[in-house]
DNA sequence: TTGAAAGCGCTAACAA
DNA sequence: TTGTTAGCGCTTTCAA
């Protein structure tokens, strides 16, 4: 067993509660006691058991990370290590610790998130993804237990802690770009519309054609994972289409790297044939390497900025309701202008 | 506050320990009063206090995940969350939680490996990473303290709980293949040799180029960040070199795109002017994307041993030493064969 | 400025 | 089969 408390305070002649507020730096404990006490604690090697102090204070300095069900796409994107950097920073700086979750499905997710929260194992809780009608966030609500969501929640939004981008204005702009460049036909790829950030994009993408005077059309929205099988899906839908698109908004770089690829393949050529903005810039920062034209959400920043809300909602009961991360648009080599003036030149 | 199992107890009319015994499924109990009192748990919305039951068994199961002190690179590779995915999924299996360390710096890291460990925090810990003269990892072993290292130890191999691949082997059938190909000059571009791994790809290299009596030129081994940066510097390299390679073994995936990468840009096509192999193959498992002729190394298969590998430690007081993931080479486009044959065709 | 003592919620001998 | 009791190692009133 580990030196404990009891024995420092027996070799320095001290109570163990002296000790105790030495460790805590006590301001009523005179510098003498604390030096000599420290003295001791040092010579024996004694390090504060974590567990036994949590169950006195009632408190872990832990926080719990929820990834989402769908965790296993999650798990071959670049944004989940990307958001746990920030994460981690933002957790180090203040001295607490990052505990994940681990359960694949749903249900065995919202279990661990009760044992977590019931057992008193976490302080707090960050949710890694917001959508609609989520048990979690629900749960979590119903007991007042503190918790972030990385994304803007789809209700409630007055009275949760969220960070988020601002995705509707994001796809506004990177589908007003497609637009000033001449296109008209312009489609949109995105995953599981149960995710909000999803919707939003969504939301930004029509907003912008409708501002254009574009008629929508429904054949040009298409939802895929954010995987390679999904990008070669939505590639083969891209193509069946009687009037294809000569351009399109993807809510993922992995996505549109797949679905870039898939269109290759078939023989459609980025940017000549279609062109394409996509989101996150997770992969390689440098501006040539895959050339994709695309909307950089600072995942870090996201990240950080969490761990920031969570803490300070924990330690002073309170916190922002909504913190915006900027975005920015990022061009490159993927979209291509087709406006009529253009395309003269070519005739 | 929380129902405790004082208030359960009361409400069933037992002891606490009974209720305690209930929890555990304790085949001394009645069926009678367990079925009794898990109906009051249950009207209550009684969950048991994790931190309490860890103090008094003096257990938390959970387990530390140490990072890499270089995990600004670590962090923005698939390689971390496929580990992770294999890791979550060996934890979850068993009921294991997992604890991130948070620090960036070895300082850092090392602080926080101290408080998980003397704190009590965790039963166990599992290094990702193998690196030679690990602080950690000698502070792990002084205190005896129950680990696995994801990479073979520098030292102590003997006694040490490790999973890895057999990478000297791999590198050897890769350089192999490339020697199979009538190629001659054949370059290493690895990572920091203070990795276990490194090294050891570094010896598979050198012994197949022995073997088939090809000198080795000091000039041809480069080591570099696993890095979109450290590919572009890499290249330079190369190409700086009187005699370049025409063919290179490469230590991992990102690596090795960002060196092609900055190879084409620097007017060098693979594999029409250089052939390429590289590791880890995490980048989109198709072999049409990126076409890059790889070892897979079961990155998923090396997580979830290791969270066996330690759970077993933890349950039983012993675990084996090494495990061997098996590796499998993938065939691809980034290798061209210069056999003489061949070339003669084209004079 | 320090000490004594109770208690955080649970487990685990030992008794019955 | 169940209850009693003494901790696990720390914090925190209350008292001195």
């Amino acid at each position: 067993m580990a030196i404990t408390i009891k024995e420092v305070a027996q070799r320095a002649n001290v109570a163990p509660s002296t000790v105790s507020r030495v460790i805590s730096n006590d301001p009523r404990i005179s510098e003498k006691t604390k030096v000599r006490v420290r003295k001791i604690m040092e010579r024996l090697g004694y390090h504060p058991n974590f567990i036994a102090r949590s169950l006195a204070k009632r408190s872990t300095r832990i926080i719990g990370l929820v990834l989402p069900s769908s965790s296993n796409v999650f798990y071959q994107n670049l944004f989940f290590p990307a958001i746990l950097q920030g994460l981690s920073e933002g957790a180090q700086k203040e001295q607490y610790s990052l505990l994940l979750s681990t359960g694949k499905t749903e249900d065995e997710i919202y279990e661990g998130v009760v044992k977590m929260v019931q057992g008193g194992i976490v302080d707090g809780v960050i949710l890694l993804y917001s959508r609609m009608n989520d048990h979690i966030l629900t749960y979590l609500r119903d007991r007042a237990f503190p918790f972030v969501s990385i994304g803007k929640p789809y209700d409630f939004i007055e009275e949760i802690t969220y960070v988020d981008n601002d995705n509707v204005l994001a796809a506004e702009q990177a589908t007003d770009y497609l637009i000033q460049l001449g296109h008209e036909r312009i489609g949109f790829i995105g995953d599981d519309l149960t995710f909000v950030k999803t919707l939003d994009r969504l939301f930004g993408y029509e907003r912008a054609l409708k501002r254009a005077g574009i008629v929508l059309s429904g054949e040009y929205i298409i939802h895929e994972d954010f995987s390679h099988e999904g990008g070669q899906a939505a590639a083969k839908r891209i193509l069946s289409i009687d009037e294809p698109p000569t351009a399109l908004v993807m809510s993922d770089d992995f996505l549109a790297l797949g679905v870039v690829h898939s269109l290759r393949e078939m023989g459609l050529r980025t940017p000549e044939e279609i062109s394409i903005v996509s989101f996150n810039q997770v992969l390689f920062p440098e501006p040539s390497f895959h050339g994709l034209t695309s909307v950089d959400i600072n995942i870090f920043d996201l990240g950080y900025q969490a761990a920031k809300s969570i803490i300070q909602k924990l330690q002073t009961g309170d916190a922002p309701t909504g913190s915006i991360i900027p975005h920015h648009f990022v061009e490159r080599h993927s979209c291509k202008s087709i406006k009529r003036t253009a395309m003269t030149l070519t005739y």
